[in-house]
DNA sequence: ACCTGAACACCGTTCAAGT
DNA sequence: ACCTGAACACCGTTCAAGT
């Protein structure tokens, strides 16, 4: 990353970082590390020293996916509709966890775990999310005693459970459904 | 299983089965099987040849759990209110899946592989709760529009969140919520 | 500073050899 | 009819030896 890294170095990581994304989407996320530096042409030792676990390399590899979920947050905060606003950002949310196989439970991983790898990018993902929701509840369209952690969870369940189904708009389908739960009711 | 069964392998089948329960009570659904064969002082072909795969040996360890589920669904049937019913009976279904770690994912591989060694019994529960559902849905109780392996996919969907995460009554509390999104609405 | 790959301790699964 | 365990093809992870 830095400018001091040598040329040779920098180089492999590139390589790593393109097998990965290459294994990553042929058998998910506990795609073989031995064959992520196979298809690199590289020492799997390489591969240990450019990411000491599997959970940083993904990390590396969502790195611009969580940047954008992340700013479409920031721009839905502005949008008229809070409820709506929350309601399009977990169906992001959703969809992009379905980027690759496996990807929802890494996730549900990291977040439950201070140490992963992967523990901050999903942090930051869940905070830029529970912006969207304390507007949603303030404004009164969704229920106030539900929690950020339980939004997500529900929403990466879904996502989980979409996996392994043919029914292509199955976590669409079942997030929508969930949604009429959340939704505050004045009766 | 037959009377004609030698006296050995009856012996080594129930070895077997109580050393997987320790197993996967320990280590979940993905226990290692040649731990298995070890604690059982058996084998690993042993092992093998009584259950072909880790699905069929599952099969025969869920089976009792599924013979009560599936009980409970056949006398909630009876019960006054269809609604409150499907509701009782999918928090069952949540709270039996969360017996071992990893479950909630077995049962939905299976219910999807219908080559699983464990299909044919997720596939009975899953029917049994659809007889819940269909009077739910008649009773006007839930909406109509929504299926079953979706209602069953979102309760092991929450299980399986649930499964990641510290609040031990998250399933219950996300399962609640889910519901008021399955209710009918007259407006 | 970085790279390599042998080495270690595990897997799941099969199958020839035994009783 | 059933049991055994060596054998095979894989893992993840570490670390001494190299450049």
């Amino acid at each position: 990353m830095s400018q001091t890294t040598r040329a040779d170095a920098r180089k492999n990581r590139d390589l790593l970082l393109a097998a990965a994304r290459e294994a990553v989407a042929e058998h998910g996320t506990d795609a073989s590390l031995r064959d992520i530096a196979r298809r690199a042409s590289v020492g799997i030792g390489t591969l240990y020293r450019h990411f000491p676990t599997r959970e940083a390399l993904l990390e590396a590899l969502l790195n611009a996916n969580f940047d954008v979920l992340h700013a479409r947050a920031d721009s839905l905060l502005a949008s008229p509709d809070p409820g709506d606003a929350l309601m399009t950002w977990l169906g992001e949310l959703a969809a992009g966890a379905a980027t690759y196989q496996g990807l929802p439970e890494s996730i549900m991983n990291a977040l439950a775990d201070e140490e992963s790898g992967l523990h901050a990018s999903c942090a930051q993902m869940r905070s830029a999310g529970g912006r969207l929701l304390e507007r949603a509840q303030q404004a009164g369209s969704i229920r106030s005693d539900v929690t950020l952690s339980e939004v997500i969870a529900l929403t990466l369940g879904l996502a989980w459970a979409a996996e392994r189904s043919e029914a292509s708009d199955l976590a669409a389908r079942l997030l929508s459904t969930a949604m009429y739960g959340l939704a505050a009711r004045d009766h």
